[in-house]
RNA sequence: GGGGGUGUAGCUCAAUUGGUUAGAGUGACGGCCUGUCACGCCGUAGGUUACGGGUUCGAGUCCCGCCACCCUCGCCA
């Protein structure tokens, strides 16, 4: 390359004029005149057009034909301004062009598969499989200025703060708990298995027992499950993590955070043509608002409310219907069920037939056995299927729950399984919110959620799970306690119940049959601590010290205050029924690291893509990645997975069987 | 793993009820053009209708299988 780059394409303006410049980029879009050639120079900056006259510079001239689309060139020449005639308002170098007096051709270019145009329509397949030429377009490499932009301002915020960047390792183990992982053989140890992190939450906790204070990292995760429009096997997190802090300073800490990154995005001039939401918004005020869980269950039916349609909440019937005359809801209420009804306002007309049909059948699919709908009547009376089951002062009632007005639309679901209407009442919302045109791509409705429940009760299991996860600090330590040494009480009890019985009976004892009317009966955590006198709603009402940041719907970021003390960090895992033996095999680091001084600590991850969809308006994780892997877990351009070497496979003492 | 959608020229799409030689726009290539800017005009090339079977006198179209991509449920913090 002969010619040194003075300036990119898309900087000059007007203020450049009798100025000589070089340039250098691909060639947009060439526009041959007979005499006059004009080629579109186009480069990470922009677009400028160059000029060649046959009757000034026919040499040039040729070379200039001879270019084609996306082939590279340097162009050097003097900046003129066009005549007014010639101005080309469209784009920000409109006002100028280059007299151009050398040209170097720096090198050739297949037609590329896709265009390089900013609108480009065409199958994603073909945009993954040619990246490289995908990313060339105007958008893609804005989003990954931006992404870097909320990087850069994250990691200048911390910066400030006295936080500590620091790698941790990508080879981890497995961990049978979450998302599936993916594992890496051991050449040195045939027939052992690396695991990729799901996330370093283990290591950054090490981080703060290492006394390192404040750790984050901008850190790569891998899960192995299914693929979605918001998910991809590898994604990035903002991971933080403070010592000697509680809830507050975390959740202050990212108030300084998110509002910076957005800020950083809406004042980087690189933007000033795109149009996202995030550069219309205004600044992020704070504090931002918080919602309690029970609040959100009660009002929204999900954990991660969209607030653009906050006006849109739901009304619980529970207590109503368990002496209605509908038998439909009565024993969804009485047998320990959910009934909740959403009003639309207005929208008594606005649902065709078939739509109502679509929204049964969408609650159907969850589970529910229907989906009632009720028209509210020019009359203030409910016209609807199901109306003949409500005598009339039930109807009244019904309104006054709702403070419906005529015109109104209600949808009713009822279940003996919470769980089925919420994801029902959940669903409604967001398409009711749609439809109502609530759910506007501009406006940001961010909230924190925060109390959540310490367990989550699987019925059918009788087990308990950890909401979070095992290492969240439960908001009252001393109830959990109580609980726990219950169990312990019990179990260490039933043992020497059982020791007896084998010193008289050593042959029965060896078959530990649950029927032997002679041995203790085996009960579930939850059946011990009934029986020690806690009600299964006083556990679920445990709440733990979590907070998750939620966008327009979307959970952005989530954390929580740690155990930091092994006493209660066994204590939780007795409650959830991992035993010593199970925790030291797959904690026992970390179990270790707490007994060894750990200090109080807490944080948060954010996810950075989740981030960049909801502020540049995106529905597609693969616009906000550089190199994307399909739905299907593959990446098409570099074309993997793939087999290996069997060589290689039998160093690791691997052998490849049909998977079964 | 289940369900749905898509697959025709390099790209975006069309092709009537199963019926002649599968078309158009765009891009590519060649030619003409002194102010274009998605330039315009003229011409040329370009097809294993994803792939494999089947039904039929005849299949882009119907049936079965299979692959890829996208969406979704399950799964997933």
């Amino acid at each position: 390359m002969n010619h040194k780059r003075t300036i990119r394409c898309g900087d000059l303006r007007k203020e450049h004029v009798g100025k000589t410049v070089t340039v250098c980029g691909w060639v947009d879009t060439k526009r041959e005149m007979g005499a006059l050639v004009f080629i579109d120079l186009r480069d990470v900056a922009g677009k400028v057009q160059l000029a060649f006259d046959v009757e000034k510079r026919p040499e040039l001239h040729a070379l200039a034909k001879a270019q084609h689309h996306e082939y590279v060139v340097a162009a050097t020449g003097t900046v003129r301004a066009r005549e007014s005639r010639n101005v080309n308002a469209r784009i920000s170098t409109g006002e100028i062009e280059i007299d151009v007096t050398e040209l170097e051709h720096l090198n050739s270019a297949k037609t590329p598969a896709i265009e390089v145009r900013d609108d480009l329509k065409c199958d994603p397949e073909l945009r993954l499989k040619h990246r490289f030429i995908d990313l060339r377009r105007k958008p893609m490499q804005r989003m990954l200025q931006a992404r870097a932009s909320v990087i850069r301002s994250m990691r200048k915020t911390l910066d400030g703060e006295q936080f500590t960047e620091i790698e941790t390792p990508i080879l981890y183990k497995r961990t049978p708990e979450g998302a599936r992982d993916f594992i890496v053989p051991s050449r040195a140890y045939p027939g052992q298995f690396y695991a990729l992190p799901q996330s370093p939450q283990l290591f950054k906790q090490l981080c703060m027992v290492a006394g390192m204070d404040r750790y984050y990292q901008i850190a790569r995760c891998f899960r192995d499950e299914d693929k979605r429009a918001d998910r991809q096997p590898e994604f990035t997190q903002l991971d933080v993590e403070m010592s000697f802090v509680g809830k507050e300073d975390v959740i202050a800490m990212m108030e300084r955070v998110v509002p910076g990154y957005v800020r950083a995005l809406q004042q980087d001039a690189t933007f000033k043509d795109c149009d996202w939401p995030v550069l219309k918004c205004g600044d992020i005020q704070t504090p931002i608002e918080r919602m309690t869980y029970e609040t959100a269950m009660r009002d929204y039916s999900i954990d991660r409310p969209d607030l653009r349609s906050r006006d849109l909440r739901l009304t619980e019937l529970t207590e109503w219907s368990k002496t209605c005359s509908f038998n439909a809801f009565k024993t969804a209420a009485t047998g320990g069920g959910l009934v909740k009804g959403l009003r639309c306002p207005g929208m008594a007309d606005k649902f065709s037939r078939g739509q109502i049909g679509n929204l049964e059948r969408d609650a159907k699919g969850m589970g529910a056995a229907g989906l009632a709908s009720l028209k509210v009547a020019a009359d203030g009376k409910i016209d609807a299927a199901i109306a003949k089951f409500f005598p009339e002062a039930e109807q009244k009632a019904l309104i006054a729950a709702f403070k419906a007005q005529p015109g109104d639309m209600i949808f009713i679901c009822a279940h003996a399984k919470e769980k089925v209407v919420h994801a029902v009442m959940h669903n409604l919302r967001t398409l009711v919110g749609h439809q109502l045109g609530l759910l506007d791509p501009n406006k940001f409705g961010l909230t924190w959620i925060v109390d959540f429940p310490l367990f989550e009760y699987k019925e059918e299991e009788e087990k308990l799970y950890a909401t979070h996860h095992p290492f969240t600090l439960p908001a009252d330590v001393a109830t959990v306690a109580k609980m726990a040494d219950a169990v312990r009480g019990w179990r260490s009890n039933m043992i020497a119940q059982v020791e007896k019985l084998k010193k008289h009976d050593p042959e029965e004892t060896a078959i530990a049959s649950r029927s032997s009317p002679r041995l203790p009966q085996v009960l579930s955590v939850i059946g011990i601590l009934k029986q020690a006198g806690f009600t299964l709603e006083q556990v679920l009402g445990l709440r733990n010290n979590q907070y998750d940041l939620v966008l327009n719907g979307t959970e952005i970021a989530g954390g929580s205050i740690r155990m930091h003390r092994t006493d209660w960090q066994e204590n939780l895992f007795e409650l959830v029924g991992i035993t010593k033996e199970e925790a030291e095999k797959k904690f026992g680091f970390l179990m270790n690291a707490l007994a060894h001084g750990a200090p109080p600590h807490g944080g948060i991850a954010m996810g950075i893509e989740r981030n960049l969809m909801c502020y540049m308006g995106l529905d597609n994780i693969q616009d906000v990645m550089a190199f994307p892997k399909s739905a299907t877990g593959r990446d098409l351009m570099i074309d993997t997975p793939n087999e290996v070497e069997p060589k290689l496979l039998k160093e690791l003492g691997i052998e490849i069987k049909p998977v079964a």
